[in-house]
DNA sequence: TTTT
DNA sequence: TTTT
């Protein structure tokens, strides 16, 4: 499982409290949405934001850590890898999902 | 529009001939799905492989370089950024679609 | 000059104030040490760090970027490429340096 | 040991066949040099070749990997770390040495 | 010392 | 020379 063939590396910040599931086979789950933001200036120098809501999952160790620290807001740096599924919805139609499969977290910034 | 903070790096195959656009406006934009492939061996020793599907998009001089040498099948390492957007579907229900913006590209292996 | 072929990211902490040097030719270089700080626990469940000091080097835009806002102590994140270069010593012995050759710099945590 | 605050990731060529030594402690190190090119056009229009030499090292079953499958001229991608190092010469000068403590590998291309 |  |  060669982490060179599909890296994710993010930093952002953490929208809402993870939610942390524990399965029926004793593993942990974390979920939560990161917002990478982007700053830039337009044609007419206006100053732009543009914001990206990732969809993040982490297992395991990686999920206790998320647990314990990963609070709403906190700006964190992830890196882990894309997850792709396709399924199909109950009308029929194919439907996309993407995850970023987190296996390292970094805390930055004033950890209070 | 900080590239640390949003990177995504994929080393796969093209799935199928990109699909290049010319929009009104004067722009190009090519498509195409990558196939990253992650070979492990499961907890009975048998060999596995675990594929996911990206689709990639690219504007301007990346997309001219994929009009011109990017086939069906090639290897090839990509890196951009991860575009996230959401819209509600026709029923009304919310959909996420997830995007690989490409900005760099490398050819890999026998390229003839 | 493809930066999927040389890549390197750094997040720590700068070791001294940068060196901004004006060139004759008109161009702007900085330079500093920077600080990863890896920790971890060795055999004996103690706690260790282990500390690289990195050789960085930024040109033009990067450098006006460090020279404003680049100061000891920050944390910051960057990412370039690995430089090297020999040279003969004044004894005649082959001599190498390698330096991170900065193109992008993000200023984290508390940036007061 | 976060590899998010140390990273390294190069694709090039190998320079020479990888050294193997058996350490003592029944540890196994590999060392190679690594080329990466960079190919642009100067001022002139005419075409350039930028090569950098680095210093790869890997232990354990890496080098086991390279051991078994990583010859002269092969091109190869890597990820790991910037290790340095500081010492004093028989002069007693300061030298520096950096080195990519590599933990990962991906054969490119044509591997015949 | 590599490669295209 | 940094930082937690």
């Amino acid at each position: 499982m060669s982490t060179l063939k599909n890296k994710v590396q993010l930093i952002g910040n953490v929208g809402l409290e993870p939610t942390i599931t524990n399965l029926e086979n004793g593993k942990k789950v974390a979920r939560f949405s990161l917002a990478t933001n982007e700053h830039y200036k337009n044609g007419q120098g206006e100053k732009q934001t543009d914001t990206n809501w990732h969809t993040i999952i982490a297992w395991g160790k990686t999920a206790d850590i998320i647990e314990k620290y990963v609070t709403k807001g906190k700006e964190i740096a992830v890196e882990g890898k894309l997850g792709t599924r396709a399924y199909d919805d109950k009308d029929g139609n194919k439907r996309h999902v993407t995850e970023v499969i987190v296996s390292e977290i970094l805390l930055l910034g004033n950890n209070n």
